[in-house]
DNA sequence: GTGAAAGCGCTAACAA
DNA sequence: TTGTTAGCGCTTTCAC
């Protein structure tokens, strides 16, 4: 590995002229420019990453802490991440927080400021304090996934509309017919999808019923938490024509139960997501769902926490809203049959 | 973001003693050791790693190269990866190279060596001669699935028995009774699944078929690979029984081919894949498929890099075979229908 | 236009 | 047991 300075010695100039002509600062003639970029490809110079950093008093790297990068959601979000900080030259950090705040704390401990200039926050489990420290330290936060636009987190953040989302899926489902709903709602505890699931009962009550009454069941935010979901409530109503789920994994398990349970979907039960994650194109019939714009979100993200990072006060507290969901109908749901 | 120098300026010593304090290098008296530890909490002092790496020579991360994050494998993959270097107090950067060499090219040239201690290859289709040198400019690499334990590629790898797997698939088609089975082959220019569809032929002859005559489709590994693949083998010999994949995705798209056919699964027509990635267990029926040791591999991938970095000559071409492929049978294969 | 010098935050001899 | 010194590779201000 070469450094800065054997460059210089070979280019006859000091390591102060080779970093100039490098980053295209101050004044440089020609004839030494030609010599130093000949040193350079001579040597094979590389620019040593973490030195250029301490010098510059700024971290090389972005960390997205996730709960699990295993979940089919993150990696299509984390890729997105990845494109977007690549096109401005930074390298992205990838840590998994299982969910757990003391996992995350710790990362966050470590990394936060000195590794990585900046975090960005997917739905991971951290501790909203331990946040605000890292902010303090220097390391500004971005919460990834917000649900909800008009009621600011006190974090920058952005945020999709996922209110509408859920309004939108339960209006399909009633525009087609269904009064029998059934909803499955992910994670109760964090009340990471209430949203959603108000934005269905917005939808059911405008709809003159009463969403409230509506059959609802929480559930782990996986297929199998969907799968379970399902069969149980379909155990007590089976009656329902179609199946709300805050989330696409959950609906993906929801259809599985049907099949199971010798119900054609769409013919017997009509089954909606939301997000759009690949898997619901590929599932058969494929998913109808509402699409969540994931790219978007995360440039966005990227763009947000470059901001602050530059300039910190600028964008404090600032919630950057994504364009609006939209409904995707694909082969899951249909008119309920008479 | 407190600095060793604060630490020590507040502790009354120099940085030095902090810096053994925190490493537990050195002797320091037991008073003294006090004094620094309070004055590290009281000033929330979090080591700076870049610093540090660029003290000690070594750098911070480990880079993970695959051609998308998104592809479902690799998540599962790079989740055992950061796990275990977590354990070791390292931190995992991905890099998505699309596919593409150049991309691949300039990551390598980033941050191997500088910000990466050393580099873990998934397929991402990289030119063995940027591997090579990024080894000679000292960052070490290690090809994380070799398909060939018995064929060393030249440069350190974990190496898993894939014509094993293809085999194992291959007769468990063949025991249930099949003889007329179709193969789907993943990606044939980089001839990455070569191994998986020769010890398909070799299980195909060893029953005394002739392997050779099976029909067989090259097709992209992906679940719409297998898809369309599948169907164009069925119109070309309808008379099909099952059909062998050399991986998941594309055995999941055959199942798909099949629903849309009509054709039953495995009532109709057997599929197997190989690998067991996490869809293979959630699919309706649920694939049966040869389990590859992903945590195991990526395990070993790391523990190999690691001590590379230590000592660069003494693990120099090695090749680690993890523990063997096994068939998890499941319900997407059954004797064919008489 | 180019160089000299200081410093980013930390570690690692060696000296005291 | 603790301090001193030098230096990791780079950037940057300020002279020249």
């Amino acid at each position: 590995m070469a450094t800065l300075n054997e460059v210089a010695q070979r280019a006859g100039v000091t390591p102060a002229t080779v970093s100039n002509v490098l980053r295209n600062r101050g004044r440089v003639g020609e004839a030494t420019r030609q010599r130093v970029l000949e040193a350079v490809a001579a040597l094979g110079y590389r620019p040593h990453l973490p030195a250029r950093a301490l010098a510059e008093g700024r971290a090389p790297t972005i960390a997205l802490m996730v709960s699990s990068i295993a979940n089919p959601f993150y990696p299509e979000f984390a890729l997105a991440v990845e494109n977007a900080l690549r096109r401005s030259g930074q390298f992205l950090i990838i840590c998994n927080t299982d969910g757990d705040p003391q996992t995350g704390r710790a990362y966050l401990d470590q990394i936060a400021g000195t590794l990585s200039a900046g975090v960005l926050v997917m739905n991971a489990n951290l501790d909203f304090a331990d946040l605000r420290a890292t902010e303090r330290r220097g390391a500004p936060v971005v919460l990834c996934m917000w649900e909800r636009p008009h009621d600011p987190p006190g974090l920058p953040c952005v945020a999709v509309d996922f209110g509408l989302a859920g309004m939108l899926a339960a209006r399909h489902l009633l525009e087609l017919g269904h009064r029998r709903i059934g909803a499955i709602v992910g994670s109760k505890i964090s009340g990471i999808h209430a949203a959603r699931y108000e934005g269905f009962l917005a939808a059911m009550n405008a709809a003159g019923l009463d969403g409230a009454r509506a059959p609802v069941l929480y559930a782990p935010d996986t297929t199998q938490g969907g799968y379970a979901a399902t069969r149980e409530l379909l155990a007590r109503h089976p009656d329902l024509t179609a199946v709300f789920t805050t989330n696409d994994l959950p609906a993906l398990g929801a259809m599985q139960a049907a099949a199971d349970l010798g119900l054609p979907v769409p013919a017997a039960l009509s089954v909606i997501g939301i997000t759009d994650i690949q898997l619901a194109r590929e599932s058969r019939p494929a998913l109808t769902t509402v699409a969540v714009p994931t790219v978007e979100a995360a440039e966005l993200a990227v763009a947000l926490l470059q901001e602050l990072v530059e300039q910190p006060a600028k964008a404090a507290g600032r919630v950057c809203v994504t364009s609006a969901p939209e409904l995707v109908v694909r082969g899951s749901t249909a008119r309920p049959r008479a």
